[in-house]
DNA sequence: TTGTACGCGTTATCAC
DNA sequence: GTGATAACGCGTACAA
């Protein structure tokens, strides 16, 4: 038999409404009182009932975080830290990695407070009878009147040619997935474009499609490049299995990082630091990230207001051991 | 302001005790009112209110899946699989990413039903009051009552090297991660080696130690197999990232599959059917595995007795194009 | 400061 | 077959 607030009540020797009380914290009742209670809980063991809390707060502190593609593991780092962000809060997470249709029910049926959902805000949007939720994606063409979080893949890649200008490169090539429906992609193939320009590199800008977002793409786009008469000091890689790929590549062509080419990678976590060569990377850090998605949805529920509707994050970036000088200023 | 099975009682002109033995299908109403209730429920969009339910049921119908290194995505078809098999009981799935810690306070609060676990079940044991578990992992020296729900590895590479061999393949290699903590990769091996010494190749056994259980390390311990003297007719790959890597590097070094050389990848899942070339594989397919995954905690749920605490699962060989008759049958 | 009583939405046990 | 009604565990006005 599971340890209600009734018998707490009992051995405490008080009524159980000031079990709830003082379980509550609320100021109406005495500090001793309060103390002795709690103690008494928590000899008992005792734990609330969910159930039962739920259902005269008509509140579950439940969000629900709808990852319906969950094979695609770039995000699973993104989730971690989310997860990870909830347990400074007094919200609960759960996972749902189906459908989004099942999804939905499945979250409606917990009566979560709150969704976040990934990706796409097509579908969602219709059948979200009012459950406040956030959009973690890509902040195109939607029209939905719930928050959107975005990095600001323009400025990630300004600040990497930035980085890249100011150590002494011009010839800074990209690699990525081009030729996709994927607007994440694009969004920062013109940053890398729109930077270049910025810095009067125009004729430097070489693209480089990888054809694929996936460790090998990067490893073999590098045969293209290294083909070339002029090889660039410095490359940009468009993720961080890209970067992976492309580090590895030329390490076994006998290029030196960064003392040949320096490299700096999109997609700032941590697993960057991990590298055969530390990385630098740019990008929104992922823990300030699912800091920032966990508050969104957590002012959402919690204020009446609506909040602003697109929130693009500024990225870092993060300097390490693969980028540096190119070699003629060394 | 959500309906309530009152409000379907006022509308229905029926008590609302008989709205809920009609939702619950209920032998104790007649057919027609049973049918009228529904179909005013239904009107009214009625959704049970799971909280309530819980309160009187003292059961929640949720069974908790943990999965803490959710960013080895080697799992990954098998949490979409068991999430889909869920939907076909009467019961839904969470998901929890944190600590093993952090996701049994979840649980606990979410007061599940029962739980799956992945891996090591050493932790939880303890902490598990008597919320029915099942674990899904290496069977080896385990001292838990709760089922471990296990793929029988050797019989699975038994398959592998008896398709080659009656094929007409005798030297059959093995790419495996040797030299590891992780029991289930030396169950693998050594499933290897029994099965060659049962059809008498003891001559022929060859294991490679690919380093790692990545795409990459597959595609490097190529390099090791195509140095020898004498090249093996078929491949044995110790998993799906593996094999990919053997399949890539291989082609790449003109290497004809199967023409030249066979390849059968350990883990059986539905991606090995669009690789560059479909792989022959050996494992429990996913859909079983989840399947019986589902079943087995579902059933320590519903019946009291204690079901036996190691169920092996049989292996089935897939056979596709990666696999055909050595050169010299051919 | 503490205790009483009611309601949250549902199931289950009785009567009728 | 159907309808009252008592739980389930908790929060909260309201009374004491």
């Amino acid at each position: 038999m599971t340890v209600t607030i009734k018998d707490i009540a009992r051995i405490a020797g008080v009524s159980y409404s000031t079990v709830s009380k003082a379980l509550n914290n609320s100021p109406l009742v005495k500090e001793v009182t309060k103390r002795k209670i709690l103690k008494v809980a928590e000899e008992m063991g005792y734990e609330p009932n969910l159930a039962a809390k739920q259902l005269v707060r008509k509140k579950t502190d439940v969000i629900g975080l709808m990852w319906p593609t969950i094979e695609r593991i770039v995000l699973a780092t993104l989730v971690t830290n989310i997860s990870k962000a909830f347990e400074a809060t007094p919200y609960s997470m759960i996972l749902s990695v189906d459908s989004p249709e099942t999804a939905m029910d499945t979250f409606k049926k917990f009566q979560v407070d709150g969704m976040i959902v990934f990706g796409e805000s097509n579908k969602i949007s219709v059948t979200t009878d009012n459950i406040p939720f956030v959009i973690y994606g890509v902040s195109g063409k939607n029209e939905t009147t719930s928050p959107i979080i975005d990095a600001n893949h323009e400025a990630s890649m300004q600040k990497a040619v930035k980085h890249l200008f100011e150590l002494g490169h011009r010839h800074i090539a990209y690699i990525g997935h081009l030729d996709t429906e994927d607007a994440l992609q694009s969004e920062k193939v013109e940053g890398y474009e729109k930077a270049m320009k910025h810095f009067g590199l125009n004729e430097y800008i070489q693209i480089i499609n990888s054809n694929g977002l996936n460790w090998f793409d990067g490893y073999t786009a590098i045969d293209e490049v290294l083909g070339q008469e002029k090889l660039p000091t410095a490359i940009i890689g468009g993720s961080y299995d890209i970067s992976g790929g492309i580090l590895r590549a030329l390490q076994e062509k006998g290029v030196r990082i960064p003392a040949d080419i320096s490299i700096v990678s999109y997609d700032n976590i941590p697993q960057m630091a991990t590298m055969e060569v530390p990385m630098t990377c740019t990008g929104v850090p992922v823990d300030i990230l699912a800091e920032e998605i966990v508050h969104t949805i957590i002012e959402r529920i919690e204020s009446d207001e609506e909040i602003e509707s697109v929130k693009k994050l500024s990225p870092t970036l993060t300097e390490r051991e693969s980028s540096g000088p190119p070699p003629n200023k060394r």
